[in-house]
DNA sequence: TCGATCATG
């Protein structure tokens, strides 16, 4: 604290100087707001509005959409009825970040005016008039208020990118709208119960009546505003999806970025991204490099090769350069370079180096995978390098498969990669390969409603009164074998009944926010007696892999491992893992600050091979399941040390996923009849056990089985015998 | 003997 004598003046300097920095701010952002391209139309936005209960804007890169049009619907009057503007977002950071500058333009703090909300996060309050959130949140609110009552407005944003949550939201939001206007028009609906008699599993979902929302007739709402924007130059299909709704354009502001393609096909594209970066580094004037690469081990190579031939290059420019080295070089080295890796698994410390500045006279090149499309912008970008390729994933209804393989981007995809380079000045991007193969690539990427498992979804749905799944008024819709299949596993996991309603325990498992087999678990284990136990599997099960093995100390972090694995399977080893880290930190607590115990757990997350971000995760999760469950009267009670009691339960929770040894080692998965190996990183890898139960199933170079416990065969036949009879 | 793109509740 300084001394009061000296204080008197200072504070007063210091109070004018905030005062006026808050002016010259608010001047700026004024400036900054009037300087914007949609800033030319706000007026005629307002209007179109107010006139279109629908309305699509098309808004280019640049336009200043996300932030201006709730503000400009802010003072047209929109939420002078008490209604709210909700925004949302397809992820965490954009809704984060932009509804932060909102405040800030409005001159307010985060969470009064202007406030977000996220999953672990609500930053809003009664005051709240315009909320920035995520599409899977808003999905959830939903279940709790499926009128949507408190929203005027709703803004899905970025829809071009068609995330299931999206996509999902689109359906939802168009019966909201339907039933709300109904309420105000009092007409009545009359909802029609099908019966089922003799009919089959499959005919049953076919003739069911399309359920939409009855129009609340105890409560008049107000017609709720649809906004849908997307930056995607075809505003059709939503227009055509929303009954020929009103669709507008906004300039967006974007440098000019010039695109070279190959003169003829690249065989090898490694070397061809290499050949170009040279090349750019080499013979273009100063800007950094943007690199689009397919996965972790392909950045490294790339890495490597670099480093390389940077050695190869003539004496001046012959450093390997990585960042803090460079302070030691000679200052007139012509050729100074610097890589920076970024993907999502990378440790965040390092994946911020991206964003430091290059100093004087490097020249950057970002290494890097779609995280770079979409997620993350990189100031300073001028020159794209763009093979074409992404890894993506893809699902096998039939077989319950997941693959990750790698593929061509589509047409949108390159676009948006292309742009990167002219966010700071005019860029250029090389795309390696021919002008003749861009045109025959598909327009856009699939939507991710037709590559995944739907099961969730269906439960959602169903939870929010929509019977009939098959024939709801999606924009795209999904495979009808995938929406068969997750019906087909929610009816043997007791959540959908034989007249495919949603059952009691449906409605608990819709409740909770994880996949259906984990909510049944959950179920499944208080009836057991080890929810305790089973709250940490399930917290485990659903974030990105625990551990974490670096190729050069693959040796120590075996041994790291062996200290928590349990011979019974992966399982046990989670629920150690997790007790070991939950009794350091607990510990820790006790004499250190929260945030000092944070970080020693993070230390001992590194000396246990341990990637500390799944941890954190899977103990917020852990913590927002178990009050789920309180919640809903479920008794938390902990089995100890009776860990036969557990995996039991874990036989009757993830009978869907079982497998029996085969005479040759490989296992032969009981539904599907699919021939798997265990994944060489589960504990029971060599152990091979006669019958095992697993969560994950997917397919790279084989067909492997992941998160592996040993169960007794037996325990199928009685735990799960609508599926497991006895053999004579 | 494996390497996982990106997200979400």
């Amino acid at each position: 604290m300084p001394s009061m004598a000296a204080n008197n003046f200072s504070r007063n300097t210091q109070y004018h100087q905030a005062k006026g920095d808050f002016l010259a701010r608010k001047q700026k952002y004024e400036q900054q707001r009037k300087n914007l391209p949609i800033a030319a139309v706000e007026r005629r936005l307002v209007e179109e509005v107010r006139n279109n209960d629908t309305l699509i804007i098309v808004g280019e890169t640049g336009s200043g959409k996300t932030t201006q049009l709730p503000q400009y619907l802010f003072k047209g009057g929109f939420c002078r009825d008490g209604g709210i503007i909700g925004i949302t977002q397809p992820r965490r950071v954009a809704a984060i970040t932009v509804a932060k500058r909102v405040a800030e333009e409005c001159g307010v703090p985060v969470g009064q005016k202007v406030g977000y909300a996220i999953r672990f996060e609500d930053v809003t309050s009664g005051e709240t008039k315009i909320k920035y959130m995520t599409d899977g949140l808003l999905l959830r609110e939903a279940l709790l208020d499926p009128y949507l009552s408190k929203y005027s407005v709703i803004i899905v944003d970025e829809a071009h990118e068609r995330t299931i949550h999206t996509d999902v939201l689109l359906g939802l939001l168009k019966n909201v709208q339907k039933a709300r206007s109904k309420s105000i028009n009092g007409v009545v609906n009359t909802d029609l119960n099908n019966s089922n008699n003799g009919h089959t599993f499959e005919e049953r979902i076919d003739n069911q009546n399309t359920g939409i929302l009855k129009p609340c007739q105890a409560k008049k709402y107000n017609p709720l505003k649809l906004i849908i924007m997307s930056a995607s130059l075809d505003a059709r299909v939503f227009s055509e999806y929303f009954g020929g709704a009103r669709a507008v354009h906004v300039q967006g502001r974007q440098f000019p970025v010039d695109i070279f393609y190959t003169h003829k096909p690249e065989t090898d594209c490694i070397d061809a991204a290499l050949i170009t970066i040279f090349q750019i580094h080499l013979e273009e004037g100063p800007g950094d490099v943007l690199v689009f690469l397919t996965g972790q081990e392909e950045i490294e190579s790339v890495e490597r090769l670099i480093h390389e031939r940077l050695r190869q290059l003539p004496e001046c420019s012959r450093k390997l350069l990585t960042f803090p080295i460079f302070s030691s070089l000679p200052l007139n080295c012509l050729r100074k370079l610097l890589t920076f890796p970024i993907f999502s698994s990378l440790p965040s410390e390092k994946q911020m180096k991206v964003f430091m500045p290059s100093p004087a006279g490097y020249r950057k090149v970002i290494l890097a995978t779609n995280i770079a499309e979409t997620s993350v912008t990189i100031p300073g970008i001028r020159y794209v390098v763009d093979p074409g390729l992404v890894k993506a994933r893809t699902y096998d209804p039939k077989m319950g498969v997941d693959s990750l393989i790698i593929v061509t981007t589509s047409k949108a995809q390159a676009l948006q990669r292309s742009g990167r380079a002219g966010r700071d000045g005019p860029g250029k991007c090389y795309r390696l390969y021919q002008e003749s193969f861009f045109e025959k690539l598909p327009d856009s990427t699939l939507p991710e409603i037709k590559r995944c498992d739907l099961s969730n979804v269906v439960l959602q749905l169903k939870a929010l009164g929509i019977d009939d799944v098959i024939n709801f008024d999606f924009i795209e819709k999904p495979d009808r074998t995938a929406v068969v299949n997750s019906l087909w596993s929610l009816y043997l996991l007791g959540a959908v009944t034989e007249d495919n309603k949603l059952s009691d325990v449906g409605h608990q498992m819709a409740r909770l926010p994880v996949d259906p087999v984990y909510s049944k678990a959950l179920i499944v284990a208080s009836q057991f007696g080890c929810l305790k136990e089973m709250l940490i599997c399930v917290a485990m099960l659903s974030v990105e892999s625990i551990f974490y093995a670096p190729r050069e100390k693959l040796e120590e972090s075996r041994n790291a491992l062996k200290s928590f694995a349990s011979p019974e399977g992966d399982h046990l080893t989670l629920l150690n893992v997790y007790h070991a880290a939950d009794e350091f930190f607990q510990k820790n607590r006790m004499v250190n600050s929260e945030e000092k115990a944070e970080k020693n757990l993070r230390k001992w997350c590194k000396d246990n091979f341990i990637n500390s971000r799944s941890l954190k995760h899977a103990r917020d999760i852990h913590s927002q399941i178990l009050r789920n469950v309180e919640q809903m009267g479920l008794r938390v009670t902990s089995c100890e040390d009776d860990m036969l009691l557990l995996r039991r339960c874990l036989a009757a929770s993830f009978f869907l996923k079982a497998a029996m040894k085969q005479p040759d080692g490989a296992y032969r998965v009981t539904l599907s009849g699919l021939i798997v190996q265990i994944h060489p990183s589960s504990v029971l890898f060599r152990a091979k056990p006669e019958c095992i139960i697993f969560n994950e199933l997917v397919h790279t170079n084989h067909s492997y089985v992941r998160n592996v416990s040993r169960i007794d065969y037996l325990w199928l036949i009685e735990l799960a015998p609508q599926l497991y009879a006895a053999q004579d």
